[in-house]
DNA sequence: TTACTTATTAGCTATATAGCTATATAATGA
DNA sequence: TCATTATATAGCTATATAGCTAATAAGTAA
């Protein structure tokens, strides 16, 4: 697994990227409306999203609309689940 | 969800010691001989992963023995998918 | 071309992290 | 007590990261 990801993922206001653009694309202005920091803060933060290909971006006139890679998402999640799910041992109380 | 774990499962070596648990409780020098890093650098490792609570320690002698918390691990999981997890969203190529 | 809007990039500061070596602590056993 | 073993902590360096403001780029429209 890339750690790219791991890295993406572990920062919240990342994370919080992330969950907003389940709900569809936005642009990068919508998305740091959603913040108290500074827009160029959250632009880099995007950059980071899509260095891992969490995210991916394309321009529509002055705008640049990202939108989830939902597929980089989910083989993030099946590899976690393969490598530290269901990993029951007995208990030696 | 607790951002320390986060942290924790970001760095390739922990991950790797959390893999190594998976298999049972391990000696803090048992995990140390799998990887080229200098004892305290893992010592270190350990630290993070127990502040996560993803990992618990107890002594045995002049052994300090580590353990996998498998609850935290696997509600960190939970919690990944239940924010993450089935976001398939319209196709609007 | 100029002005305006949207967003990125540059350059900076402060803090966090990962690695190292050297030292300290804690338990055991002579 | 002293030596040995196992492990943690201290103190350092180098690098990475997150935040900021200022400057740049790219598109639109007059």
């Amino acid at each position: 697994m890339n750690e790219s990801v791991f890295k993406a993922m572990s920062d919240a206001t990342r994370r919080k990227i992330i969950e907003l653009l389940k709900d569809g694309p936005k642009s990068a202005g919508e998305i740091a409306e959603h913040f108290s920091h500074a827009q160029p803060t959250i632009s880099r933060h995007l950059t980071v999203l899509k260095h891992a290909k969490l995210i991916t971006d394309r321009r529509e006139g002055t705008f640049i609309i990202y939108q989830l890679n939902t597929t980089v998402l989910q083989e993030w999640l099946i590899w976690l689940f393969d490598h530290f799910g269901g990993g029951e041992q007995d208990e030696e109380k």
